[in-house]
DNA sequence: CGCCGTCTGTTCGGTGGCGAACGAAACCGG
DNA sequence: CCGGTTTCGTTCGCCACCGAACAGACGGCG
């Protein structure tokens, strides 16, 4: 892993504002969390935090993906939320919670920012800018999970990997995924079987290629027509709720 | 049941206390509020709002069960959360978002306290025990959410309905549920022969019983073993994250 | 360069829940 | 007490997905 000063250095890479959430806060509040900020690399399959473990930071995905699922007894699975360069992991540790009970898995390899949690914490019971847009995302992650909820029930599963695949290009700001059919089986809930299966038809309609432990998409509007209604209302909602991808500017 | 009446007046049924949420207000929150609040006689199957319409309350429920659902394009629908006297029903209108893609339904007709959206967020702004609160709540509710959507995925119709059953005996503090199986089928997201048929092993096995409309858990242990994982995991983190039932006392 | 662990492809029987269609019984208002 | 409406009961073919089991193939690592 390697890790890349903040405070020094011509690394742009290390810029926070790759982070959206990050690029909206205002000057000031960027400026206090600032020294706290650390940039992580995460390999695939990472767990961020664990079922019912307290969290000790809060991270602010640049270029990877988490998903957020829950673990059954039996090692069955589901995710219920993907997480990228537009938010957070790790709500409720401003909610009040200190845990929940669900976890957190790298599900496409990549950098992310991490602050510790007592920072978060008190920068947002300062019930400033950063509490508000901190709520406003957490409603567009509540209507995300519901949304995978309905889906889970009523979609098959070519529609809800299409769906997947959606919520993560556009999470990663770029169309190409690090990641492995079995995780995605498991972040669906699904075999898998079900996704080779799926993302056979999508390759052979040229929708997608992959190979392994990658997966790209090559044609965005086919990939949205073969997907649900899901997709759509999860992106205008986000797109309602979230900040443009303009930094902040003065109210 | 019985009622504590806080102020003056002989109406006990009118008593906010019988909120959970409100009784764990503080006095002076509570006293803030109360001139705003009245309460509300709610017939099975009315809407208390619409997906994506603007809400103009937040509702507490004190003898009746409240479904979160969100519904798609082709009609059908599954929810995502129970809500009773232990919760409030409108939390888009205080994490930002002033409405949500979901449907609120009554599931159990009784009675519900609402307040107009603007003292919620007057209230809530003040950033003190009472934003505490709503935020653990909205937690909770997460938590039940996402257990939903793995519970979508990986349980039988059974043991759904049995987890569904639990719930919303918890959370109306009684018994017996005024509702009809089309009704649950709806929230459960699966077909109402479905609901029949497991309905009707559970009454032959002497756990239930139900006449139109009406249901009644009569074997409260039997009903626990018939359901899955997701009752107890959702009961666990409501008791860690809400207030016990004795009212508000001083830090 | 070659090995081996990981990832992907394929097959087959079994089944839970779906869709549709219809009948019977319980409650409501007149 | 009596239609009419709502709610509940039952049946049957069907299909997407499951569970298990195994074969091939890529690619990192020694």
């Amino acid at each position: 892993m390697a890790f890349h000063s903040l405070a020094e250095g011509p690394f742009l890479v290390s810029d926070p504002l790759r982070n959206r959430l990050l690029a909206a806060l205002s000057p000031p509040e960027l400026r206090r969390l600032k020294p706290m900020m650390e940039l992580v690399d995460l390999p695939l399959g990472r767990a961020l935090y664990e079922s019912g473990r307290s969290m000790e930071h809060v991270w602010f995905p640049a270029s990877c993906i988490i998903s957020m699922m829950y673990v059954l007894e039996d090692g069955a699975s589901a995710g219920i939320g993907v997480v990228g360069c537009e938010g957070l992991v790790g709500i409720s540790l401003f909610m009040g919670g200190e845990s929940t009970p669900s976890r957190a898995v790298v599900q496409s390899a990549g950098e992310a920012f991490r602050v510790p949690a007592a920072a978060i914490r008190k920068e947002f019971m300062k019930g400033g800018g950063m509490q508000n847009l901190m709520l406003r995302y957490t409603q567009s992650l509540i209507t995300q999970m519901a949304q995978m909820a309905v889906c889970n029930r009523h979609h098959s599963v070519d529609q809800q990997l299409s769906r997947w695949l959606l919520l993560s290009i556009d999470r990663l700001a770029a169309p190409d995924i690090i990641t492995t059919q079995e995780l995605i089986a498991s972040t669906l809930g699904v075999r898998r079987e079900g996704v080779t299966e799926s993302a056979g038809k999508l390759q052979k309609a040229g929708i997608i290629s992959y190979r392994r432990g990658h997966i790209s998409v090559l044609d965005r509007p086919r990939l949205e027509a073969a997907s649900c209604e899901c997709y759509a209302v999860v992106r205008r909602e986000s797109e309602r709720l979230l900040p443009r991808i303009v930094p902040w500017q003065a109210p």
